[in-house]
Formats: C-alpha cells, sequence, structure tokens
RNA sequence: GCACCGAUGGUCUAGUGGCUAUGACUUUAGCCUUCCAAGCUAAUAACUCGGGUUCAAAUCCCGAUCGGUGCACCA
C-alpha cells in the first residue's frame, strides 16, 4: 500500500526536491541531498525564520565552527552523556545498553567504564537476557563523529551535535557586543552530525541535518516578555503533562496557559506563539502541530519547562520538529568551570543599596610566613567567618579537611557600611531549537494534495497532484507559458519573464506541450502562479494569471505584472484584486 | 547492530537459468494544438554492487550496500 510518505517522497526525488545522497555509489543512510527545488525551498524557509527570529526580535545571527574541540564538548556533557555503553550478546548477537543490565547489581551503573561494566559483568556472571549466551566486552558507542585536529592526531575534534555550544562558548564576546545588557538573544543556522546507530524514517532521521537555534540570555528573575501582549490571545494545542496523563490535548490561548502555570512563564510562551507563527506561515497545517510538554522524568535535570513543537506525519505519527526548553544557567555553569573563566553579567540596581556587613580582614603579613602556600586558602576561609566564631584568642578554621589555629591577632574584623550598585549573576537561558530538514519534509507532505481534476467539458475524471505551498515558500514563484508555440506569443512572453526576474521573481518559462500539461507540471511543483500569454495579449497587452489552487483565471496588464505579482506572493494581496475574471 | 522482506530505464512496473529484457508515464526533437496533462512521428534511457555455481546468471547461492518492517538505540 502506498501511503502518503511514498508519494511525497516518489514526487520529491522525481521533480528534484531531495534525493538520496550518493546514490551514484550505492548511497548511504542517513543522508539526504536538496535538489534544485529542495534547496530552494529549505532555503526560503530559513529565511523566513530569519525573518521572525533575526530581524523582528533582534538576535543577531552568527556563524561558528561545525568543528569543536573537546573542551566545549566536556562542558556540554556530550563526550561523557552522549554515548551509550553497547555490549553484545555473543551467540544471538543482540545488542544491550550495558549500564542497565547491571542496574541490579550495581548502584551507581552511570558513574561506571566500559572496562568497569566489563568486569562487573563478568563478576557477576550477567548473561544475554534474551538466550542466556555470554556477553562481549562493553564499548562505548559515541554519537559524535570523532575527528582530529592537524597532524599527528593528537587534538582531537568533533562534529558538533548541535549548533548551541558555539553560542555558549562565545557568550562573553556576546555580552559585549550587546553592551552588557540583558536579555539578549543570538541565533545560528547551520549543520548539525549525529552519528546515528541507526537512521531509519528517510529524511526524519538524519546523520547530518540543518538546525536553526536560538540562545536568549534573560535575568533569571525576570521572566517576563515586552512583548507577551502581541500574541498572549493566540490559541495553541497544548498537550501539557498533564493533558498526556490524561491522554488527551487541548486548545488554550498563551495567556491563559502561563496564568493557570501549564507554560512555566511569559518568556516561554512567547516562543511558543512566535514558533506557532512560523511553522504555520511556511505551510504546516494547524490541525496537524500541537505543543507537547515534556514530562518530568523526560526532561534534562536542569531545565525548569521544555515544550516540543510537534507536527504530524502520515506514516510517523507525532514528529518532534522544535524544543522550546528554559536551559536555565547550566550551559554557562558548565562552561565557566571548564573554562575557568566566570559568565556572568553584572546587573545594575535602580538606586545604590547601602548594605551593612560583617568583614573580616587576614593579616597576610602574620599568615604568609607563618602558613605558606597554605595562607590563601586559609585566608579565604577567614573571611567566611562570622562574628561570633572569632571571640576566643585562637580562631580554628578547616582547610582541606585539616583544623588550622590561627592567632587572634594575625585576624582584624570591622563592619562595614557600603553601597552595592547592583550584583553579579549567571542569566538563563531559553533556547527554541528547530530542525528544518523535519520542518522542509513536513511542509511538504502537508503540501500534498492528489485531487480528481475534471476539465469542464470533459468526462474522464484524471489525477491532478498539486502542492499547495505558501506562494512566499514555492521554489519557483511563477511560470510563464505562451499558449501555443508560436513566435508571436514566445517573444512577448520572454519580456514578461525579463521583468518578473528583475523584480526578484523566481520564473520558468515553459512552452512545451499543450498548455493544459504545462499548468499540472508546475501544479507538482507549487508553482502558486503561472502567466499565460495568448492571441488577446497581442491585442490589448493583457495576459492571464492562475492561481494553482483554484485553478482560476483573471486577466491583467503585462505592464505592471511584476508588482502585481510580487504583491501576490509576499504583500498577501488576493488573487481576485490581480485583475478581471475571465 | 540483529532478524525478516525487498531492489529491473527519471518514475512505476512485467518477466524468465538461454534469441535484441516487457509495458506505461516522463523526458528530448518535431508535427498538431486558441486555456487545464497522457493526439501523431521518432529518439534517449534499466536488471544495486562484489564474489561463487553453470556451457550460460538480471534470474540460483553467499556477502556487501540501500530501502521497508520488528527489536535495540534516539543527547
Amino acid at each position: 500500500m502506498t501511503d502518503k510518505y511514498e508519494q511525497v517522497i516518489e514526487l520529491a526525488k522525481r521533480r528534484g526536491f531531495l534525493w538520496n545522497s550518493f546514490e551514484l555509489y550505492g548511497g548511504t543512510a542517513g543522508f539526504y541531498d536538496y535538489g534544485p527545488l529542495g534547496a530552494m525551498l529549505k532555503r526560503r524557509v530559513e529565511n523566513i525564520w530569519r525573518e521572525i527570529f533575526v530581524i523582528n526580535e533582534g538576535y543577531y545571527e552568527i556563524e561558528s565552527p561545525t568543528i569543536g574541540i573537546e573542551d566545549v564538548f566536556i562542558a556540554s556533557g556530550h563526550v561523557g552523556g552522549f554515548s551509550d555503553p553497547l555490549t553484545e550478546c555473543q551467540k544471538c548477537n543482540e545488542a544491550f545498553r550495558a549500564d542497565h543490565l547491571v542496574g541490579d547489581v550495581v548502584d551507581n551503573p552511570d558513574t561506571l567504564s566500559a572496562d568497569d561494566l566489563t568486569v562487573v559483568i563478568g563478576k557477576h556472571n550477567i548473561k544475554c537476557p534474551e538466550c542466556g549466551g555470554a556477553l562481549g566486552k562493553v564499548y562505548e558507542f559515541n554519537l559524535m563523529f570523532k575527528t582530529s585536529i592537524g597532524p599527528g592526531g593528537k587534538r582531537a575534534g568533533y562534529l558538533r551535535p548541535e549548533t548551541a555550544q558555539g553560542m555558549f562558548v562565545d557568550f562573553p564576546r556576546l555580552l559585549k557586543f550587546y553592551r552588557d545588557r540583558l536579555p539578549f538573544g543570538v541565533t545560528q543556522i547551520g549543520k548539525a552530525y549525529r552519528n546515528e546507530i541507526s537512521p531509519r524514517q528517510g529524511v526524519i532521521r538524519l546523520r547530518e541535518f540543518t538546525q536553526a537555534e536560538a540562545e536568549i540570555f534573560i535575568d533569571p528573575r525576570d521572566k517576563t516578555h515586552p512583548k507577551f501582549s502581541e500574541i498572549s490571545d493566540i490559541a495553541l494545542i497544548l498537550y501539557s503533562q498533564e493533558g498526556q496523563a490524561r491522554g488527551s490535548s487541548e486548545k488554550r490561548t498563551i495567556k491563559e496557559a502561563v496564568q493557570n502555570g501549564i507554560i512555566a512563564h511569559e518568556f516561554l510562551g512567547y516562543c511558543l506563539a512566535r514558533t506557532y507563527q512560523f511553522l504555520i506561515r511556511v505551510g504546516v497545517s494547524p490541525e496537524k502541530l500541537r505543543f507537547r510538554q515534556h514530562m518530568k522524568d523526560e526532561m534534562a535535570h536542569y531545565a525548569v519547562d521544555c515544550w516540543d513543537a510537534e507536527i504530524q506525519s502520515d506514516r510517523f505519527g507525532w514528529v518532534e520538529v522544535v524544543g522550546i526548553a528554559d536551559r536555565t544557567d547550566y550551559d554557562l555553569k558548565a562552561h565557566a568551570k571548564q573554562s575557568e573563566t566566570e559568565l556572568n553579567v553584572h546587573v545594575s540596581y535602580d538606586k545604590p543599596v547601602r548594605i551593612e556587613r560583617f568583614a573580616v580582614k587576614p593579616n597576610m603579613g602574620i599568615l604568609g610566613p607563618r602558613f605558606k602556600g597554605k595562607a590563601g586558602k586559609i585566608a579565604n576561609a577567614l573571611k567566611l567567618l562570622k562574628s561570633e566564631d572569632l571571640s576566643g584568642e585562637i580562631i580554628e578554621v578547616v582547610v582541606d579537611g585539616e583544623v588550622i589555629q590561627v592567632d587572634r591577632g594575625a585576624v582584624s574584623f570591622e563592619n562595614i557600611s557600603e553601597e552595592v550598585h547592583g550584583e553579579t549573576i549567571i542569566p538563563h537561558v531559553i533556547e527554541p531549537s528547530f530542525g528544518i530538514d523535519r520542518i522542509t519534509y513536513s511542509l511538504l507532505e502537508h503540501s500534498y494534495f492528489e485531487e480528481e481534476a475534471k476539465a469542464e467539458e470533459e468526462e474522464e475524471e484524471g489525477k491532478r497532484i498539486v502542492l499547495r505551498l505558501p506562494p512566499e515558500v514555492a521554489p519557483v514563484q511563477a511560470a510563464v507559458l505562451p499558449l501555443l508555440t508560436r513566435n508571436e506569443l514566445i517573444n512577448p512572453a520572454n519580456e514578461i519573464v525579463k521583468a518578473l526576474r528583475k523584480a526578484g521573481i523566481l520564473v520558468t518559462f515553459d512552452d512545451a506541450g499543450t498548455v493544459g500539461r504545462r499548468y499540472r507540471r508546475n501544479d507538482e511543483i507549487g508553482t502558486p502562479f503561472s502567466i499565460t500569454v495568448d492571441y488577446q495579449t497581442l491585442e490589448d497587452g493583457t495576459v492571464t494569471i492562475r492561481d494553482r489552487d483554484t485553478m482560476k483565471q483573471v486577466r491583467a496588464c503585462i505592464d505592471g505584472i511584476e508588482d502585481n505579482i510580487y504583491d501576490l506572493i509576499y504583500r498577501g494581496k488576493s488573487f481576485d484584486e490581480a485583475g478581471r475574471k475571465v
């Protein structure tokens, strides 16, 4: 039975949207080429994303390397956590997660290395759960592609598994760029790589894919959004944690959802709404789009709240295409620790605050000669003491597990009153992360229609395949067709092509075969408008414009046709306004 | 990575241990044609790859690759 996926992929292959990569050499799973129409479609999707997140929100785009150094992915957790310890049965060859198998005999299997796990399996005589056969050596399968930087292979490099880390790593520079003020956002559209064990589901799970991500750094104490009112009335289909427990989703406005605590805060709600607007605009069907909240155990431990935009696909069911998470200060803290660099922001108070505090001043002139190398640590420990700790003649502090006694005379202290102008905070990160390939596939699927088309005076019905892509994402935006293959019609058609190209409209010219066949050809690739030059054109300088979806036609002047088409594509001009009815 | 199933022009497909490997659609060239594909003429174009069995393999066997399904995996 052919399902919609097959139909869409067949069309995509045949007409130059999507091709299996390296087909010449037999192909490789998990890689797809975008053909001429697919690449243009994807580019238009990306550009609408830019319009919304870069231009409208002011989150500038950066571009960081697709190869990252090891430190970056140690900090992000991908080196340690992005791999799974696997072991295979020597008898039936079934693969298992080694850490899962030893869960009953060890308390903390996550912390064990592959070698440790091999030892544990041997010691406890753990056998294959399927057939009872012996288990092989445990090995780490890391989902990152590894490479080496420079000659000698000494320095490890990894193809990035997400674009996000490049933006976290640039945090100090970005903070300066945005002149030390929160909130600010930064975006990146680019390739990411994951060496999937077994990629299936065609274009849904790729080893190389395109992400569009925004990292928005906000003040953790203020998760409201200044433009919240612009979107608060938008209603989304929400599949919340409670909804999933009940097994039903519900439609709610963003405002309601935030007020009722379903969505954690305004900022996240705002991102959900903009995501919705983006997806609808590029051609996802609203009824096949929902927002699913991560369950508590599914969410990363540091995340406050996380929502996935999911699109319904005929074959694959609900497919995650966007993840929107409040990642708190996790990433910045992790990179701060790994790089031993502070990653924070000084936030000024509206008015300086006067505070009283107790200050301990160790006398380094005494401590230094006496304690030598330990003096610094001792001084820091002393500074943390409270006034009641300093009452005796001998003061005790614990440094590295050792109790140190310090003479009272080596320490002075006082109550200080000072003005504080602000404080240092680590921003929280809101991260909407888009899978551009999945979105591009989804909108092909949602745009794909087969209909029984019947010419008015014909008896027989034929199948019409039409991609109802929104005009602004359609790879080919207009087709210019002389009604017949005659020079007197071809010449004015060429003039129209020239005018449209000058206006930045991607246009094709086609004079092969009957005009009906050419309309169908263009329907199939989603060309929204066809302009036909006929004999009346020669008399009064008008042409017909045909609408892909309704197959209706209007007559309009050649003069100004480029503005007419431009307005139809980009300015939401209705087709009826484009000319007079035929 | 395992198991099962599959792989024939661009697309879909027929087919058999043996002649030049079906057919349709598409495409190209030309004819025809005054608005919704498949009217005429012609042309182009395929047995996934490697090995084996055989006089002979696209066909049988083995392996690989890719695709589908199930298991496992999916930050």
